[in-house]
DNA sequence: GCCATATTGTGAGTATACTGTCAATTAATT
DNA sequence: AATTAATTGACAGTATACTCACAATATGGC
């Protein structure tokens, strides 16, 4: 009877599993950006969307979710919001009727712009407690393990550039 | 006119953003937990609920919430979900009207002995692209960055210990 | 030109994750 | 003992994150 004897469970179980880390550095990461960031009213997501509505004017939404690996169903949640503050219109797409194309409005560029130095403050806050050099190696192998884990999610990260192919005419 | 000029926006606002790389992580976490858990129908907050359910029996739902820095509001659903499913029972406290004690039944004891190979092969996976002194290395500095940002969290842990004291005679 | 296929946006459904608030209950203070 | 504090579980509300499905539209093979 070799399955007779069930392995006794110890909290290690949960506390030193990759996934339960980086649970609770992304809660904790979602924390302090918060906090830093109340005055604009801006969630991490809203704040990535921005930015590369930013980078790339008149993207589609299909696109967005490509480039910053974000699911296409929430984006479009994140969209509507990002339109009733204001910061982002849709215009129809003219050689295409099923697209709707991104921009940002005055008000977004400038929120955008305003919002910079603390996200940039939330994003060192974050990596404050190790020794410069532990942050450098971490952020070293983080990048690193993202990159090659990116068929591994749901929605894979598609560069810029793999995009740029693939408009209605490629 | 010092603010006159915007700074120039790119992608690396979003892509070198430690916070964005954990979100990734995250994500690319959960996605290969469901793949290799799928025969079980267990999300990772479940398993970790389970774990400590197993390993503390008689916890109530805001001390479980604290040993898994989980949201307390939150764990409501998950706890309602592991019922569901018949792998979790609670239990009127007799001492405290308020309290609801929660064990395991035999399925979810069952249940939890069963998936562990397959929780450890999703947590096995996520690291694997790393080289394994890198796997050590990441795992080191990952353990400490959220150890020393616990506070910085919206849940902070609180380990079990520190929980033993805090019962309604502490 | 026609038909199978693919794409785009959208919506429903589930699950985390957080903010509040609230009633019931218990504990602490006076 | 009576008032005040704190705690517990529950609920409403918002935001991500994923599934599947569906209509409108566009594309490719023939």
């Amino acid at each position: 009877m070799p399955n007779s004897k069930p392995t006794p469970v110890t909290m290690d179980a949960v506390y030193t599993a990759p996934g339960y880390l980086f649970r609770r550095m992304q809660q904790i990461a979602v924390a302090l950006f918060i906090e830093e960031c109340k005055a604009f009213d801006l969630t991490p997501v809203q704040y990535a969307a921005l930015v590369t509505i930013s980078t790339h004017p008149g993207i589609d939404a299909t696109r967005l979710s490509a480039v910053i690996a974000f699911d296409r169903s929430t984006l479009g949640n994140v969209i509507e919001r990002l339109q009733a503050k204001e910061f982002v219109v849709r215009k129809p797409a003219p050689e295409d009727k099923r697209v709707k194309l991104l921009y940002l409005t005055k008000a977004g560029a400038s929120v955008l712009n305003d919002i910079m130095p603390s996200v940039d403050k939330a994003q060192a806050r974050m990596l404050q407690p190790l020794k410069p050099a532990d942050r450098k190696t971490l952020l070293a192998l983080l990048t690193q393990l993202v990159d090659l884990n990116n068929e591994a999610s749901r929605v894979p990260l598609r560069a810029e550039d793999a995009l740029e192919h693939l408009g209605r005419s490629g």
